[in-house]
Order: C-alpha cells, then sequence, then structure tokens
DNA sequence: GTAATTGCAAATTATTTGCATTGCC
DNA sequence: GGCAATGCAAATAATTTGCAATTAC
C-alpha cells in the first residue's frame, strides 16, 4: 500500500512536476495535523520545522494536495479556507459547534440519497455538495448556564 | 401590511438608528435585483441611480438590511458573499449549476428532519445550517455536446 | 541543462475602519 | 443640536503573482 508521501510523488511526477524537501515537510506536517487547518496554521507549523519556508509556498503546496486528492478543502463561511487530509474515506459533512469551533464529521445516506433526487427533479447532474449544520456542542450547552 | 421600506425604518428606530436617502435607495435596488447580489454588484447598480453613494456604504447597508432580517446572506464558496431579499418563505437551500451559476432554491423537509436527528445524535441544539448542491444545469448539459 | 520551484515582496480581492464632514430626528 | 451616517482613503486579511535565483530530475 502505498504512502501518502508515494502517492504524492506520483502525482507530482505524472504531472511532470517534481518533489521538493519544502513540499515534503509541507505534506508531513499537514497529515499529521488533527484538524481542518488553514494555509496560515500550517505555515506556523512549517516554519517551525523549517523557517526558511515562505508562505506562498505553503499555499502552493496546498492546491496541490487539493488537486492531487490528498486533502480536501472545507469552508465554514468565515473568511479563511481550511483543509483536511483525505483519509479515502471519502466525503463527508459537518456539525459545527458555534461557540468552540468543535467539528465533527458526519455522513448520512438518507440525505445523500434525497440530494440526489431532488437535483434529478430539477434535471441537474450533480457533481458535488456542501452541508454544514451549525448548533452548540453538549459542553458549550453545560457552560452556559 | 408593512412595506419593506416601513420595516426597515421600524428596526432602524427601533435601534436608535436612522433612515437616510443612502439606505432607501440601497433597499430599494437590493429588493429589486433578481438574484444574489454581492455589495460589488449592488454598489454598481447603486452609483447608477446616485454617483455619490460610497461601497462603504453599501457594506454597511448590507449588514444592518442583514441584521434587520430584510436580507439573508449566502456564501457560494468563491471568496464572495452574496445576499438575497428574505421574502418570509423563511429558510431554504441552494442548487448551483457549475458552468453559468444558475441557482435555484430548495427546501426538504426530509432532508431537514434528518439534519436535526444527527445533531440530536451528538447532542448537539442545532441553530441552523448551510447546504450547497453543485452540479450541471439542463440547459448547459445541452451545450456540452 | 532546463523547466519547475522557491522566497520574497508587491499585487489582488473582498471587506472594514478611522476620521472629518454632513445630515436625520 | 447631537449623535449617527457618509464618503473617502487608508487599513486588513486571505490569497495570488511576478521575478530573479535556485534546484530536482
Amino acid at each position: 500500500m502505498r504512502t501518502p508521501a508515494e502517492y504524492f510523488a506520483e502525482y507530482l511526477s505524472r504531472k511532470g512536476l517534481k518533489m521538493t524537501p519544502q513540499r515534503k515537510i509541507i505534506l508531513q506536517i499537514f497529515l499529521a495535523s488533527s484538524d481542518h487547518v488553514s494555509a496560515e496554521d500550517l505555515y506556523k507549523k512549517v516554519t517551525h520545522k523549517n523557517p526558511a519556508i515562505g508562505q506562498a509556498t505553503v499555499y502552493r503546496t496546498l492546491k496541490l494536495l487539493e488537486n492531487s486528492g490528498l486533502a480536501v478543502a472545507v469552508d465554514f463561511g468565515d473568511g479563511t479556507t481550511r483543509y483536511e487530509p483525505n483519509d479515502g474515506r471519502g466525503h463527508h459533512d459537518h456539525l459545527i459547534c458555534e461557540l468552540c469551533g468543535k467539528n465533527v464529521e458526519i455522513v448520512d445516506k438518507d440525505i445523500e440519497q434525497r440530494q440526489q433526487k431532488i437535483a434529478e427533479q430539477y434535471g441537474f447532474t450533480l457533481s458535488r455538495h456542501t452541508m454544514y449544520l451549525f448548533g452548540i456542542c453538549p459542553a458549550c450547552q453545560q457552560e452556559e448556564n
């Protein structure tokens, strides 16, 4: 089974692009990041390991990772794009706490089926969707008293 | 029945704010705009009628309209916030053509119910959600041959 | 060797804000 | 009259891009 690094190297060479130390470091740290990192987050972590890496490189590498399929962009609606590793479990949606930012990944077959049906009703070919549920998580409900 | 302008005037006075000619014009043109305008779109239209109005005023007024409930912000995930009039029919989601940008407003009770259920499973109190379905509309499918 | 990549700084884009002036209520 | 609103221009924030110098293949 290919490691992500191998997979990325393959992707790059297939596209006539090159593997570089910067890209290796960024990928490594990206994969090790638990949760939904922004380019800025990742840049900070990366400069820890190698202060010479510029943020433009981080932005550019995240785009590459997204195109390669290793990363997925998520948009919570604040002005920042975050990325999460694509673990191959495929698509999922998000349930987000509006107070603490806690984030639960969700998938629901019923909803996906209905979405497909709705698109069909309008004659659309559905290619993708995003769904974000916003609310208050159990922990934050506790603290509200 | 209150007109939107009256409603807005009430809202403003309730908040100790003032109705101004600029706000009147912006509201009027906003309501007359068919579809999901950005601040920039609206600004262009508004300067047509009164070239002296600044874009900051348009941005500020859109925020006010949103807070008053007359406008709803929608975020399609390109970096621009769009607004649609809130016609009182309440919440809806969006089915968007990725080629021509055509936009269909959708509501589905089944999906909303499932969302509620999912949130409950995780102990969340659900306050709102956004859902965007992206695909290709019938017209654009035709042109693809 | 050569085209891709890098870091930097400057450019962009969408939006916000400070401030002196103007204008509702 | 007084506080809110305006227009402008400058400030932010996130991201992109131009470019000369470097480096992977």
